[in-house]
DNA sequence: TTTTCATATGAACGATTGTTCAAGTGTTCA
DNA sequence: TGAACACTTGAACAATCGTTCATATGAAAA
C-alpha cells in the first residue's frame, strides 16, 4: 500500500474513469508544452503588467506615459516590461531618447478579452 | 523637477499620444476589474494547475486519479484543487468518500486554447 | 464501534516575485 | 564636450507561492 507521503501510486477508489485516465496520459502534451503555456499565463498574472498591456492596446506609449499613468516609477515599468517583452506580449521602438511600447499582436488583446469574459459573466 | 524614485509625475518627452493618454486614464476600469483579472490569470500561471485543468477537460476525476496521472501527492493536488475552485475554475461533486471534480464551465478550456495558439504560432 | 480509505487543512520550509534604490547606458541639445 | 533626459539594469528587500509533513474530517466497510 502507498504511503500517502509519496507520489501516488494507483488509489483503490473505484476506477469509473481507468480507461480516459489512461488515455489523458498518453494524449497530454509532452515536454515544455504546458509549462510553457503556464508561463504566459504568469506573465498575464499581476496587476501592473495587466494595467501596462491595457494601456498598451489604447496607443503605442513610452515608457514614462506608462509610469505617469499608473503612478508608478519608470524602474518598476522597465522591469515589468522587459518581462513583457520577454514573453513577446509587447514590442518596443526607439526614437530618439525615447522608447515606444506596443502590443506585439493581437493575441494579446484577444486573451484579455477571454479572460474578462469569464469574469463579468457570474 | 520630478526626483527619479517617486511615483512619477508627468514627463518631459515629446508627448505625442497626450490626448490618447487622457482618454486612457478615463476609459481604464475602475476598482478592482483589473485586478481580478490578474488574479485570474495567475491562477492559470502554474504548471501543476495548467495540467490538472488539461486532464479535467479530458473526464470528471477524483482527487487521487488526478494524484496519479500528475505523479504527485494527494495533499499538493487538494491544495491546488482548492485554488482553482476559489477561482470557479473547477467544481466538486461528492459520491461516497471518492470527490470527483470537473471544469466549471467552458470558458476554461476556451481560455486554455487562447494561450496555446499564441504560444504555437511563432 | 473501530478500522480503513479518500480527501482536506494548517504550519513550516525554501523558492520565486515585484518593487525600490543606486548606478549604469544611450541619445539629444547647448 | 558636458549637462540633461529617457530608459535600463543589478542587488536587496519584504511578501507571496507551492510543496511537504502531520494531522483532521467524512464516509463506508468490517
Amino acid at each position: 500500500m502507498a504511503s500517502r507521503n509519496q507520489p501516488a501510486e494507483r488509489c483503490d477508489c473505484e476506477v469509473i474513469h481507468g480507461t480516459i485516465v489512461s488515455q489523458v496520459m498518453n494524449e497530454m502534451p509532452q515536454g515544455n508544452a504546458l509549462y510553457d503555456l503556464a508561463e504566459l499565463f504568469r506573465v498575464f498574472g499581476d496587476s501592473t503588467r495587466i494595467r501596462i498591456l491595457w494601456a498598451l492596446d489604447a496607443a503605442e506609449m513610452c515608457v514614462c506615459d506608462i509610469a505617469y499613468l499608473l503612478n508608478m516609477t519608470q524602474s518598476a515599468i522597465s522591469h515589468q516590461l522587459r518581462v513583457l517583452k520577454q514573453a513577446k506580449l509587447v514590442k518596443n521602438r526607439r526614437d530618439g531618447k525615447v522608447v515606444f511600447y506596443s502590443l506585439d499582436d493581437n493575441h494579446v488583446k484577444q486573451i484579455l478579452d477571454q479572460g474578462l469574459t469569464h469574469i463579468t459573466e457570474e
